[in-house]
DNA sequence: CTGAAAGCGCTTACAG
DNA sequence: CTGAAAGCGCTTACAG
């Protein structure tokens, strides 16, 4: 058996209030002697206290549910592995639950987070879809981190995909190789589609043509074959993530097109893999750590501020651009 | 406030008990009528049973401890996808715990999730040291996942990595360049070196060079320059990661090899990305989800027999070996 | 400074 | 078929 409270107070012939009190260094004080006496016996006795009874007594899990659609995308897994960092150090676990991207699967486990206990909820999603609140928690505090755009009701924090579009495009537009072209998931219209256009619409150039694919690395090989196999095809191109990017390379190999030579690249996001791509590849980087440090305090300190947080995406120049 | 058991029982005029017996189909039957009154204030009002409460009062978390190195590690989030999809068809979900590959780190993240209550551990670590013992709970069954070999006194799950090396090696050998050079990570003498020196021999050709890197894209690249900078530089190399696959690949690119013209390249691990690499790489795959369904299996159902399982792991050739 | 007792929301023997 | 009661391991007012 596991040993208890009750255990403790035994072997140091004390109360279980008293271990407790020991434990968690109050509410009531306790004699120098007596808590080194306690300690003793935890000591001896290999005592933890039992986190489940912890909970249900104190209506608190120092649980943090997160969802994220899909732990194989390697920006997703940073997120988690950022989020799992600052909450360890603010002495909260993590609940992480992946959901294949579905909105049924992830309201599914944002119900199954909220039976579990979890103070707060982070929701790491691309769908930030209106039946969401109908899966909000009362006394849960919630985020949804890495949401583009304001979301009514609901706090969100995301990177400025607009800037960090439009910086990326201009870039590329600098090179002087004409319209740029685009590739990209999710809707038409979202913002760093947006951003590629304002920064055709600033440097007085047309807007290149645009190829839309999934969020991966097939989409991306896939929306790169359209854009690069016919006649028109552009000198450069935006691209939405990294993931697609990496389609993108792969596209471009197989077309026997040369990065940077016969095509420019930029992309978003900024993960580690874009530093070991061939070439290397420039890319606007999401600030990944500071956001996870954003959400958690959003979702733990209670009353900080705005309902919308946006954070500043980060040009890093490598090789893909023709730098 | 949430909605507990003591509501419905209320709403629907019934005792508290009968709640249960409804909830948990037993261990007491209940009358149809009175059962629909149940169901129907469940609905009404919401209410879904809190867990952290079951947890301790059936001293089950259905909660399963899982800890990886780093999630950063497109393999490691493999493995991690896998454990929460496998345990989920279970009724389990998975705590994860990702600890930055050092043993204090993971001794400690092993020690929270036992404190969390869980009901079974998974370790996926590459860490398999003796103190490992020490953190184990009596009455929490564990299973190492994704070690090379026997733990003594631990069940442990793997893949069979000696036949693996040795298949990806004899490929690269039959293609007739001579010598395989080898790029890996960990201690001196582990199984995927002794499967590569099999191989050669196997083929009666002399063991290529070495060089030891970290398990990582950066390893890869560091050990990869050192191996293809020198003048006696091998014709083929087999890498004991996919990870450092990628390195190896800049380090040709960065040398001006061409990879397979300069350079065949054959990878262990198998992971999505080595699709989208460039070239794409020849690796031998691990059977990520048959390993995570067994390991689930290993530590839910008692008694599953033997302490050690291995498993196959299988050639996926692609462009990188010059096929 | 220390301890006896209530109660967090459940499950499940036990009695009716 | 239904209900009153004990108890899982804790925290924390309350009393001494």
């Amino acid at each position: 058996m596991t040993v208890t409270r009750a255990d403790v107070a035994r072997y140091a012939g004390v109360s279980p209030a008293v271990v407790s009190y020991v434990v968690n260094d109050g509410p009531r004080p306790v004699a120098a002697a007596t808590a080194a006496k306690v300690r003793e016996a935890i000591e001896v006795l290999g005592y933890r206290p039992n986190t489940t009874a912890q909970a249900l007594r104190r209506g608190s899990s120092r649980l943090i549910g997160h969802v994220v659609p899909d732990l194989s995308n390697p920006l997703w897994a940073q997120f988690a592995l950022a989020v799992d960092d600052v909450a360890a150090q603010r002495g909260y676990d993590v609940l992480l639950a992946s959901t294949d991207g579905g909105a049924e699967a992830e309201h599914r486990r944002i119900d199954t987070l909220a039976a579990r206990g979890v103070d707060a909820l982070i929701l790491t999603s691309v769908l930030a879809r209106p039946d969401l609140v109908d899966h909000t928690r009362p006394g849960v505090p919630l985020v949804l981190l890495n949401t583009f755009f304001e979301v009514p009701g609901l706090p969100s924090l995301g990177v400025d995909a607009f800037g960090g579009a439009r910086t990326g495009t201009a870039h590329l537009l600098a090179h002087g190789h004409g319209p740029v072209g685009l590739v990209i998931g999710g809707e038409a219209g979202e913002l760093r589609e947006q951003g590629w256009r304002a920064a055709a619409r600033d440097a007085g150039v047309a807007a290149g043509p645009i190829a839309r694919g999934e969020f991966s690395r097939h989409g991306g090989l896939e929306a790169g074959s359209r854009l690069l196999g016919g006649p028109d095809r552009p000198r450069s191109v935006f691209v939405s993530s990294d993931l697609q990017a990496v389609g993108v390379l792969r596209a471009a190999a197989e077309l026997g097109l040369r990065v940077p030579q016969d095509l420019a690249v930029v992309s978003f996001d900024g993960t580690v893999e874009t530093e070991f791509t061939n070439p290397q590849l420039t890319t606007v980087r999401q600030p990944v750590a500071a956001m996870a440090r954003a959400a958690v305090a959003r979702v733990l300190d209670p009353g900080t501020g705005e309902e919308r947080q946006v954070l500043p995406a980060e040009l890093v120049v490598r090789a893909s651009c023709g730098c």
